[in-house]
RNA sequence: CGGGGCGUAGCACAGCCUGGUAGUGCGCUCGCUUUGGGAGCGAGAGGUCGCAAGUUCGAAUCUUGCCGCCCCGACCA
């Protein structure tokens, strides 16, 4: 992509109205674009982020045996009356009424949706276990949006739903979910950590918050230091028993948000225990019959009985993600992308734009780049230098080639890692094959 | 929902107290000079001063009402 083809309107100056990190360089980065208080737009750059994560939490999801369907984000209020949710959910929920006068909600989640549907279309325990997701926009009427697209009113979410026959079958399927959710995060570049979280009056121990650590995190959590160290799981067909024995390795350290962690009955030693600040980015409950007994979502059993069946949700907050990640990682000139999620791979900067041994130079690169399948953000346009170098810190490309009269005589391209700062000058073809071989 | 603050050009702000032709910096357009970390000079474009009513000869400025946005707290992916 060229940048003088592209949309990515850039700020030089902060907006006021941005306090912490994410919010401000997603706005400078011309990523987003305010619509109303916790609404945005998103603008090429900022949803092609947005759309990489949520690509690798399908894929992580579909690997996990789960089915994507898509449920509407309008909801008739029948089926939240149906399960008492209509009265409970209080104002955070946008009600609408339809030119019949029906009542309509914009959906703040989807247990309902997702139990309609099972129950008008599975019949037997033979089609279990099942768990269905989507990825979906959804809104909460917050009386306090903040934090940009951290906590905003209207956001993207995927919402897993597993059904089970028993209470073991529904383990199974949360403890498969967990696992999936420990190589999501691994490969969104994310040190994610597992609380346990409150389970509410249904009680149990099967319920997980995933959080991010980042300094601007709302809740302060504290972990044993061994936890970080934990290999990621890798293989895709797990044993119900290899699963549960990642869990309980998972689940083993001590980790708790500051409303769970009682220092009184913490057994790790002042020096093993961590203390920083996360988000959560993800939440995996196991509710039980809540909704599929005040809905009637039953099958038959082996015996032929009716069973009213398990459920489970699994949630992950994929609008949220944009800027979780960037809480996690940036520095001061700007955002610093993990590979995985990087809008492109490399920033190509032409020093000298208009300069014909300097054009040919970055035509010839960029098309070399392109043709391996890296994904090139060429900075064609006749800025000066340094705002072209400070521009590119900024949006944060894992990789900045460098092209300038200078080099061009000498044939190399300055190569420099944006994580890390080395820079390195290089001949065209090792600078293909380093960008090459990261890709 | 309690408390506080702010709405003036794309962005950041001054002007308001003490009413009298709407300004500055950045960004944008054009020209010239520059050119390896956010350049210089010159010339431009761009604003119903959030909206409405009121006071006044005259309102960005004073009064009232409304709307929007932000911050702290309580609450949440």
């Amino acid at each position: 992509m060229r940048l003088s083809r592209y949309f990515l309107p850039t700020l030089k100056e902060d907006p006021k109205e941005a306090q912490i990190a994410s919010h401000r360089l997603m706005l400078r980065a011309g990523m987003i674009r305010q619509s109303s208080a916790g609404i945005y737009s998103w603008l090429p750059m900022g949803f092609k982020v947005m759309k990489k994560i949520e690509q690798i939490v399908r894929e992580e999801q579909n690997r996990a045996g789960a089915l994507e369907i898509l449920m509407p984000t309008m909801q008739p209020a029948d089926l939240w009356r149906e399960s008492g949710r209509y009265d409970d959910y209080g104002k955070e929920m946008l009600r609408i009424t339809d030119r019949h006068e029906r009542d309509m909600l914009y959906g703040p989640t989807n247990e309902e949706q997702v139990t309609d549907i099972f129950r008008s279309h599975v019949r037997s325990y033979k089609n279990l276990p099942l768990n269905l997701y989507h990825i979906q926009w959804k809104f909460r009427d917050e009386v306090r949006p903040r934090f940009g697209i951290m906590r905003g009113r209207e956001f993207l979410m995927k919402d897993a739903y597993s059904f089970d026959l028993d209470y073991e079958g529904a383990k199974t399927a949360y403890n498969n979910m967990f696992v999936a959710y420990l190589k999501t995060f691994s490969r969104l570049g994310l040190n994610a950590i597992p609380l346990r979280a409150e389970t509410g009056p249904i009680g149990g121990d099967l319920s997980h918050e995933f959080i991010i650590l980042a300094d601007t995190g709302e809740s302060e959590v504290f972990y044993h230091k061994d936890l970080l160290t934990l290999e990621t799981p890798t293989e895709t067909n797990y044993t119900a028993e290899e699963l549960q024995g990642i869990v309980d390795k998972w689940t083993s350290y001590y980790a708790a948000a500051d409303d769970m962690h009682d220092p009184a009955n913490c057994d790790v030693s002042e020096a093993d225990l961590v203390s920083r600040r996360g988000i959560e980015v993800g939440h995996i409950f196991h509710f039980g019959d809540k909704y599929s007994k005040a809905m009637g979502a039953t099958v038959a059993g082996p015996e032929g009985k009716d069973v009213v069946v398990s459920m489970g949700s699994y949630g992950i907050g994929v609008s949220r993600l944009v800027g979780g990640i960037i809480e996690a990682s940036h520095d001061d000139d700007g955002i610093i992308w993990p590979e995985s999620v990087a809008p492109f791979n490399v920033g190509l900067i032409n020093l000298k734009s208009g300069d014909e041994a300097c054009d040919a130079a970055c035509e010839d690169f960029y098309g070399k780049l392109t043709n391996l399948d890296i994904e090139v953000l060429y900075d064609d346009t006749s800025g000066r230098a340094g705002e072209k170098f400070a521009n590119m810190d900024l949006i944060g490309l894992p990789w900045q080639a460098t092209i300038g009269p200078r080099g061009v005589k000498s044939g190399v391209v300055e190569v420099k890692n944006r994580a890390t700062g080395e820079k390195q000058e290089l001949g065209l073809d090792d600078a293909l094959q380093l960008l090459a071989g990261r890709n």
